[in-house]
RNA sequence: GCGGGUGUAGCUCAAUGGUUAGAGCACCAGCCUUCCAAGCUGGCUAUGGGGGUUCGAUUCCCCUCACCCGCUCCA
């Protein structure tokens, strides 16, 4: 019932996204290339809109958490401390019976302790899913990691990778961050910023791509008050969603069980959104993991720089716990478009209704915030449409649509989610005054042209 | 990467081993004192890419690319 409800709701976004300009499959000239996708006209705004207000919520209003821009490219060694060399490079076989692919190391590592010694190769080993032996390809490495090479020589000696997260950015820059904006503990850095990993499976449109951009925040606390800190920001995180309009019953958290976690950590959290998709209904949109002091001593250790505190007040040397809600932006962008999605009535022209499209999204987020619309084109009328919109420019962004019925025109703000029209209409030529009329409600106010702004100053955000 | 499926205008669909591959919607231009999509006139746009078989391929074959579904990657 819901399920199918909802997976046409995500069909129906696929589909809107591509139509009116918010995602196109990037290089689509060439045949696309499967791994990105290109944020349109509409994309853009909302996905910096998105963005905005993440920052809002995690650096400028709070006075514990600060920002870094970090670079996507860092020192090899940088992957080495982080363990993301040895975890993200798994030497894959398949086995070529029933064409299921494993980890090579863990069929040994199981294939040990079963047997109590290492096996000779793995032809020995039976294929846990069809019992075969003997049928295994040559393990192939496969990198998680997107490699480059640095310098105008093309070998070995240039070789670098493109951060898989942006997290360690922050790490390297604990003490630089720390003294320069002096802050201690508990405090966070936040950033913003595209990560790079070789999925395996790119696909569900832009809920899995091998580029793609996280919203990530490094809280630096006292060992010991970790566990505190981090159900906080379970919480917290998942208000901002609701706060921004998502429906509380569309999210979920999930624990990761111990074996499933990341190398470094104690314990994740995800916070799952219901998107839809055909196999698993439920899609990660941010995982909060207590990142422990793994990744501050492992730079210490590789680096030789001592990244602990000193704790004036206790007289002692420690090494922060680290907090870590990581979200996906365009993961973010697709759950707000879905939850946004809706299809209602309106009466049309002739006194009957019609479907509508139209875009609930939270006026925060809307890519257009007004659009400006002269019931016809002509002498009068033009003129004072486009005057009220440049005016309005200077604090929103304004779509200016002259072209065609009005009642389509409103439809197509709908769709795009809009939150007001303003009509110029005969009248306005001697009252001076327009017709706002409102998104979800689709009521309609006539407001003097010298009010128009501080009237919508009071339901719009700025931007 | 492996298995299965798909590929025709922006979208939804049609047709065919053989003249100019059709339609609706959308879009664009013009007309119309148009307040909730479908008024009039006109217009743009397609067989994913490459190769082969053939007198002739969008149709048959091969390769490739992309997308969807499944193998586990996790923001």
């Amino acid at each position: 019932m819901a399920e199918a409800a909802r997976s046409t709701a995500l069909d129906q976004v696929v589909s809107l996204c591509k139509r009116r300009g918010f995602v196109f499959p990037s290089g689509e000239i060439y045949g696309g290339t499967r791994s990105a996708w290109d944020y349109g006209p509409l994309g853009v705004e909302l996905k910096d809109n998105i963005k905005r207000q993440w920052w809002r919520a995690m650096v400028t209003s709070r006075d514990d958490i600060v920002g870094l821009d970090s670079s996507v490219i860092l020192p090899t060694r940088t992957w080495e401390a982080s363990g993301h060399l040895d975890t993200f490079t798994d030497p894959l076989t398949e086995c070529q019976s029933c064409h299921k692919r494993f980890r090579a190391d863990h069929l040994e590592e199981e294939f040990e302790e079963r047997k109590g010694r290492k096996p000779e190769s793995l032809a020995e080993i039976p294929c846990p899913n069809c019992g075969t032996r003997g049928a295994w390809t040559d393990p192939r490495p496969f990198n998680g990691m997107l490699k480059t090479s640095l310098g105008v020589i093309e070998d070995d000696s240039g070789l670098h990778y493109l951060r898989p997260e942006t997290a360690q950015g922050i790490f390297l820059n604990f003490l630089n961050v720390m003294n320069s904006a002096r802050k201690k503990p508990p405090f966070g850095v936040a950033q913003v910023g595209k990560a790079f990993r070789n999925e395996i499976t790119p696909g569900n449109f832009i809920f899995r791509t091998r580029e793609f951009e996280q919203m990530e925040m490094e809280y630096f606390v006292e060992p010991g008050t970790d566990e505190e800190w981090h159900q906080q920001w379970i919480d917290t995180r998942t208000d901002w969603y609701v706060d921004l309009g998502i429906d509380r019953d569309n999210l979920r958290l999930y624990e990761h069980p111990a074996e499933k976690r990341s190398h470094y950590s104690k314990r994740t959290v995800d916070i799952e959104y219901r998107f839809g998709f055909a196999g698993s209904e439920w899609g990660e949109l941010e995982g909060i993991a207590n990142r422990g002091d793994f990744d501050l001593t492992q730079h210490s250790k590789f680096s030789g720089v001592d990244l602990s505190y000193f704790d004036q007040a206790k007289e002692e040397r420690w090494t922060p716990y680290v907090i870590e809600p990581a979200a996906g932006l365009t993961r973010s962008l697709m759950a707000f478009l879905i939850d946004a999605y809706a299809e209602d009535e309106a009466p049309n022209a002739k006194g009957g209704v019609d479907k509508r499209i139209v875009l609930r999204l939270d006026a925060r987020l809307a890519p257009v915030k007004v659009a400006v619309l002269p019931l016809s084109r002509n002498a009068d009328l033009t003129p004072r449409a486009k005057r009220l919109a440049s005016e309005l420019r200077n604090i929103w962004y304004v779509e200016f649509d002259d072209a065609g019925a009005i009642g389509r025109r409103y439809r197509r703000q709908d769709e795009i989610g809009t939150p007001y029209c303003i009509t110029v209409d005969f009248d306005s030529v001697d009252d001076d005054a327009v017709t706002i009329r409102e998104r979800d409600t689709m009521k309609q106010e006539r407001i003097a042209i010298g009010s128009v702004r501080s009237y919508l100053a009071e339901c719009l955000p700025g931007g």
